[in-house]
DNA sequence: TTCAAAAATCACCCAATGGGGTATTGTATC
DNA sequence: GATACAATACCCCATTGGGTGATTTTTGAA
């Protein structure tokens, strides 16, 4: 079985460079090269990869949007980072957008493949620029560390609803008046949905709505 | 030059092991085998290593924190967290004690050595597993960035002592029995250090403090 | 189908919190 | 001496948090 790896890279030279080394190298075969991520979505459905390939810079939508989009809509596809930057907010945003490894554009054609390979196993390899900035993130903060699959606090469909409007900033009043209910069962629902987030106030419950998208 | 290693581990044989391993190759020493972390800090002081190899369980004080307690007094030495734990809650502890880099128990001894050299020249290896991990933590969240360098709100010391009772919980009442002063003054007090950190509730003004060490 | 559990609704009480203002005193600093 | 600021203290009032109890509706399981 070959790996179907599809290329998302605004630089020409680059673009065809790696299209040359994966359909020259036995196990990989390019299904696709495109130049900006403006039809990612059609683009993907006709290249049907198994690995993509990622530039972070590039015109019209960056490969850091295309990428939350392409985990949205095909979680199945993993997504290899490449970037020049030494910015670290860009670095975090390509993190944050659900990337399954990051590579360096000046690293040679066989850590691309071994990249490659590593993330169509499940792996996550990581360039050792970018792992010196994550390990510098988490350096000495206290990260609220949310136990990933505990992020089921099975609220009710209307407790999210409230909460959604709390996000929003609403007083209980006003959400009462926008959900058609009274004020005290609004505060009811405010008190259910503290006991089951484990939390003790608005701003706290916000955060961790925010931090959870539970909104 | 030869790297000095000092390493912190509970087995006996991992540690006899490690310490040939070193001993044996030619550009690592090892400066000190210790078994526990409860004498960590002579034990540095006369070893003297610029790399330690750190076991995350050990009987007394564990790795994490003794990783904390070394990273805070020497921040120049670079520490190598060895790691068999599936454990995402140690992962992390241990990514926020400020380690150099992880590296897992069952990698071969070459993996250890190429790891030492890594830190020790500034890089930041982690295995397969950690990075995964890592990756995982960030995928579609929102981590909330918080800028160095702007942490300087100019509260006034006894503003700092109030907000110090509030971190530990304390309700306004306690709070002026514990200063001596009225209830009311703490609550101006508050109000002062609300507007200063620019928040609007007391577990943001306690989450920021704690956040940014104000405590 | 019936019964129990959970969700949604509403109400009342009370303490704590947050935001606004005002005022006095002392201590710097200019 | 004037000005600024910290620390102290009090007032009023709206909002929030926590507890208790109740009715109705929905849902799920026996």
């Amino acid at each position: 079985m070959e790996i179907r790896v599809a290329i998302f890279e605004d630089n020409k030279l680059v673009r065809d460079a790696l299209e040359a080394i994966l359909n020259g190298t036995a196990g990989y075969t390019c299904c696709g090269v495109f130049a900006d991520g403006n039809h990612w979505e059609n683009d993907i459905k006709r290249s049907t990869p198994d690995v993509v390939l990622m530039d972070i810079e590039m015109p019209g939508l960056s490969g850091i949007e295309v990428t939350q989009h392409i985990n949205d809509l095909f979680p199945e596809i993993k997504i290899l980072i490449q970037t020049v930057f030494n910015d670290s907010e860009k670095i975090f945003q390509a993190l944050c957008a659900g990337a399954s490894g990051y590579i360096l554009k000046n690293d040679p054609p066989n850590k691309y493949l071994e990249a490659i390979n590593e993330v169509y196993n499940g792996g996550a390899p990581i360039s050792a620029s970018v792992a010196k900035k994550v390990l510098g993130f988490f350096a000495n903060k206290n990260v609220v560390l949310t136990s990933p699959g505990s992020t089921d606090y099975q609220l009710s469909d209307r407790e999210k609803e409230i909460l959604h409007l709390m996000v929003e900033g609403h007083n209980y009043k006003t959400i009462a008046d926008k959900s058609f209910i009274s004020y005290e069962t609004v505060r009811t629902h405010v008190k259910h949905i503290y006991r089951k987030l484990h939390v003790a106030s608005r701003s706290e419950a916000v955060m961790k709505a925010i931090q959870q998208g539970l909104s």
